[in-house]
DNA sequence: GTGCATGCAAAGGCTTTGCATACCA
DNA sequence: TGGTATGCAAAGCCTTTGCATGCAC
């Protein structure tokens, strides 16, 4: 049988689904702290959905919030991004499509894109030199369009 | 190796020209971090860095690793790479092409490669988005050829 | 009930900063 | 000589861990 899970969406599935193979516990934190980060839909530091849980929850503990990251990543729902700003943003990766990044060094903001005809070098590449690729990471550092213009 | 000092190579020049514009001093310790930094040919983090300099010159400090690198990337001498293991990386940059990496998630090896239509397809991309890159990473992440086999 | 989960605080790892002293230009 | 640079240690950041208590199963 395919879907059991309806009212509740897929990810709640899949993170319940994977507490339950690993004998872990479902509690309501853990449910409070993925409806954030869902809720979301965006890049996140820990930090932020800490903010965000807290503002329904007040009692939610910052570890709480990292262990429970740890999770989500493990089961596939979180993907961890490294800007390069000493802090590990999170975005949704469930259900979304692959892409990767470019950020404006001056004001911040970010641009996703995906790329086929880089992905297929990606695999070329790598398979010419007897790699297995299972992840990878692309980030174009620059200037956005409204930044280049304001610095003139 | 006392007569050695007559071929300084193009990185001593551009450090010390850098340090006159900014009207700072090319310090024997600036020097040495420098001499061990282009030595090692290869990534190498803070914390190696600061070995290599102490065996050199036994009271050598942290801190003033971490100041001269601030230096050496400033003036386009060094490279700060971020493999997402929580501590910066650094490569010699000058005088060598821009290359990406491949990193093996078991054993740490890794290998560099460039590949030209990616580059080309990157500013495609961006110039698409009105987007002006200034510079940019690519890490693949997977097993080496040896870990695949190991794996089996 | 039994263990895992939680919250708090404290500890960790890497990097930066403050300060008195040392040293280059 | 004056202003940087240095070394040391302490402080900062983000993240993880320890521990007593709480809670899901």
């Amino acid at each position: 049988m395919k879907n059991v899970v309806k009212e509740k969406g897929r990810e709640a599935g899949v993170f319940s689904l994977y507490l339950k193979k690993k004998e872990l516990k479902l509690t309501a934190q853990r449910e409070l702290i993925l409806k954030a980060f869902l809720a979301h839909r965006g890049h996140i530091s820990a930090e932020e959905l800490f903010q965000r849980a807290r503002e329904k929850q007040p009692h939610v503990g910052f570890a709480t919030v990292y262990r429970t990251l740890k999770h989500m990543t493990q089961c596939g729902l979180a993907r961890e991004l490294d800007f390069g700003d000493g802090r590990i943003q999170y975005e949704p990766e469930l259900d979304r499509k692959h892409h990767d990044h470019m950020i404006c060094t001056k004001c911040g903001t970010y641009i996703e894109f995906l790329n086929p005809q880089i992905e297929d070098l990606q695999e070329q590449v790598s398979r010419k030199h007897g790699f297995k690729i299972t992840s990878h990471r692309m980030q174009l550092y620059g200037l956005c369009q409204k930044c280049q213009k304001n610095g003139k």
